[in-house]
DNA sequence: TTGAAAGCGCTAACAA
DNA sequence: TTGTTAGCGCTTTCAA
């Protein structure tokens, strides 16, 4: 591998020299430009990023914390984070956390020690313990797709108490009064939004809401399908259900189907985030979609201004979410 | 950030007895030993990995190539993966090609200049130039759940061939006579073996292969969609659909719903990958499973043996799919 | 416009 | 057992 010194030696110009040609900056004449460009091709030199990070304490890498790459909700996030970072000129290195705080709290440690010019959290709401470490250690960080509204952090996530009110109101509207919903743990900030969205909508309807038809699951499939089940079982069953994600939303209709159901004509159900999921299930999911690829430019937009110290202030940048109308939801009929 | 200087300044000892304790190498006394290790803990001293990088010319991370993150196959492809090298201290920064190989040379170099340790290749078959050159330069490289027949490089993927004869063999025995192909442009190795295979079972079934049976497609739900939506448009069209997918089966499925097809009564639909997607569709996929826990932990392995030169040879590991049988496949109703 | 030299934080050979 | 020292490949200040 050629280095700097070769390039300066083969060039009969100082590494001084060189560095100003990779970096394009100091003052120097066309002529050596020339010719110490032409060198550093002809000897295919690719400068080592690991040097220069060593002295430039910039790595052009930014960390990913997700709870799940093979959540597709999550995947999809994580490839709209990389499509922006790329553009921007950073790699992104990606953890799986399984939301588990002990993973989080090894995975940034190590993205520190390799020295990551920021890091991008879409996991642990609970954990606010790690963010405060880390914002205490000035580590450059930012949160997608959650909040927390207790630290000053640089935030992207979508409205979802609009998006909790958005599903139920789409279910009222078509004449449904019994409306489940299927949470996940209320731990998670977006789910209680969702939740209070969903009573917004319900109460200014004028009617009445219920405790027991707010269930809590755990975020896969197999959950919403034995949650809704339940739901399902009952002696007044819902006649609709608004899951907090298309995962849940499927697992209910799974068990809808499991029961003879036909959705929507027996239930109607509302997922959220409209992953690819939702137009491959049978019927079509109604969701709320969640704009992920937005969400990801934004947030790689924000941490990289203040990675390079071009922003002032925190940001909490709050984008709409919308009601996506497809086959799961119906007319309530009587 | 506290530096090693700093931990020798408070221990009373040199840089180089600091760096013995970190590495656990050289002989220490324990007595120092405990007094710099616990200097390190009091000033939370994380050593910088780019500093060391520099020397010991090892990252500890490993790049890894993939078309595309949002595409459930490679996502639970990248999940395995990153499982595996986090398991094995390395972290794995993850790069979207699109099978471009103008994004797969960029990010080729990127990666090198980082001095990744080495890259995992789920990308661009195709494109033998790139992973020439790539070894050319003494990167060390692998390549996951694609075939490069003509190259000395570590790989991990599973019988393609195999795949494709369980998939069509499955279907004769349930009676199917007709039985198209819906595959990814040929330029794709596995996707010829995964033909290939479906051809031995017809000829072996003494059926007669046919060319106009065999359709290419792009990638996608709506690809495989539309181009299902022309086999059964046919005069004679075919009862059985092998999708060399599971997007392309699920979009088999869904043309044939929207021609009031049922399936598997006037369909019959085989898939491929055994991705989230095959459990969700509805009737649920039959598909042939590709052991993607497997083949991520596997290459990890191989690719890290090769980075602690304590491998002598290259090799190829051939992991056997499964048939899974669910709903989207039935007899044959004459 | 160019170059000398110090330094980034660490490792490793060698000496003590 | 511990320390000295020369790098690793680059950036950057300052002088020439």
């Amino acid at each position: 591998m050629a280095t700097i010194y070769d390039i300066a030696k083969e060039a009969n110009v100082s590494i001084a020299t060189v560095s100003k040609v990779i970096n394009q900056n100091g003052r120097i004449s066309d002529k050596t430009r020339k010719r110490v460009s032409d060198i550093m091709k002809r000897l295919n030199y690719q400068p080592s990023m690991v040097a220069s990070a060593l002295t430039k304490k910039r790595t052009y890498t930014i960390g990913l914390l997700i709870p799940d790459l093979a959540n597709p909700f999550f995947a999809e996030i994580a490839r709209s984070v990389e499509d922006r970072a790329h553009e921007l000129g950073f790699n992104l290195v990606i953890c799986n956390t399984d939301n588990d705080s002990v993973k989080e709290e090894s995975y940034t440690v190590l993205l520190k020690q390799k020295g990551v010019d920021g890091i991008i959290l879409a996991t642990g709401a609970h954990n606010n313990a790690i963010l405060k470490k880390l914002l205490h250690q000035k580590q450059v960080i930012a949160v997608i797709a959650r909040d927390m509204p207790s630290l000053a952090v640089d935030t992207v996530l979508v409205d979802d108490f609009l998006g909790g009110y958005l599903a139920a109101n789409h279910l009222i509207e078509l004449g449904h009064r019994s409306i489940a919903v299927i949470t996940e743990k209320f731990e998670v900030m977006s789910s209680r939004e969702r939740v209070r969205g969903y009573r917004q909508a319900i109460e200014e309807a004028g009617l009445l809401f219920e405790e027991k038809w707010v269930r809590v699951s755990s975020f896969q499939v197999q959950d919403g399908k034995a949650t809704a089940g339940l739901l399902l079982d009952e002696d007044n069953p819902p006649t609709a259900i608004f899951a907090c994600n298309d995962l849940l939303a499927i697992g209910a209709i799974q068990a809808a189907r499991e029961r003879g159901l036909s959705v929507p004509r027996d239930l109607s159900v509302v997922g959220f985030d409209n992953t690819i999921l939702a137009t491959i299930i049978d019927p079509p999911l109604t969701t709320i979609a969640q704009p992920i690829q937005e969400l990801g430019k934004q947030i790689v937009d924000l941490i990289s201004q203040e990675i390079n110290e071009k922003k002032t202030s925190k940001q909490r940048l709050v984008l709409l979410p919308e009601l996506v109308v497809r086959g799961s939801t119906g007319k309530l009929i009587p």
